[in-house]
DNA sequence: TATCATATCGTAATCATTACGATTTGTAAA
DNA sequence: TTTACAAATCGTAATGATTACGATATGATA
């Protein structure tokens, strides 16, 4: 995913293209990682200063929602990233620096296979530790 | 684990077996499944009218540090479980009535070898949806 | 350029969690 | 059993993240 293909979405389904928007979605193009509500509000206050917080918060929902970014917790706060738009697979998260990478692994087909009266809707499957750098 | 090796665990690490630890643990022992902090300041508010908040937390936070609940976030909010002391294994959690069931499928094997670079430090394999009587 | 629904602001409210001094209470030794 | 003391809890306030909301500003479309 990157911004000009979230634009897409948004203008897709009725939604503004704004100024704020568009520098959210920058954010996180440029971020390569995982990154804090508060990183982004921080990096947002730099050029809007005054910027309501609600701004920030609702359009954080508002992309998780449209499946534009992606989010987990690490450290025991909500960070976000942009989406991957390739084929399914899951990542390694470097737990310093938010860093990921993309580990092409996944158990589920053997999984559903065991759970024959559940209705399984979503799964998760992270590895968390220090990447070669951190 | 059980209320009987929790407090063992406490014991042995210098920390007091008050009626409010032992209620804790119960509280946990017999849900069978993950309950919020919440849930539990309920349920102690029965027994002990005022109790603090602080006590109730501390003591989630004293149980996840010694590794007698495990902890995960369902629906945005933060549920704890009596910690399973078998051989490793996963959950599937019921994001309706937060029962587990035990997967023993696990591919931190294949995972580990894809990683040569990397400090693997933990990870997460959830799966979510729907259990059978929900 | 005018219109209008949406987005944002400014600020306050909410909610979960944490902090802290005062008081109470297990625990272990006398 | 009593005493002594560190640990636990209370009562309450502070904190921090997030959400709410009426007023205002601004994209998008005609």
């Amino acid at each position: 995913m990157d911004v000009k293909q979230a634009i897409e979405i948004l203008t897709k389904k009725g939604y503004k293209t704004t100024g704020r928007r568009k520098d959210i979605l920058a954010f996180f193009e440029q971020a390569d990682g995982y990154r804090t509500a508060k990183d982004l509000l921080q990096f947002m206050e730099e050029k809007y200063e005054g910027i309501s917080p609600d701004t920030v918060y609702r359009n954080l929902h508002l992309y998780a929602e449209m499946k534009i970014l992606e989010n987990t917790e690490l450290n025991g706060e909500k960070h976000f990233r942009m989406k991957c738009t390739t084929h399914h697979h899951h990542h390694f998260i470097c737990s310093s620096c938010g860093k990921t990478k993309e580990i092409n692994v996944c158990p589920m087909e053997e999984v559903e296979n065991k759970l024959p009266d559940y209705r399984i809707e979503d799964h998760k499957f992270e590895i968390y530790g220090l990447c070669p750098s951190c």
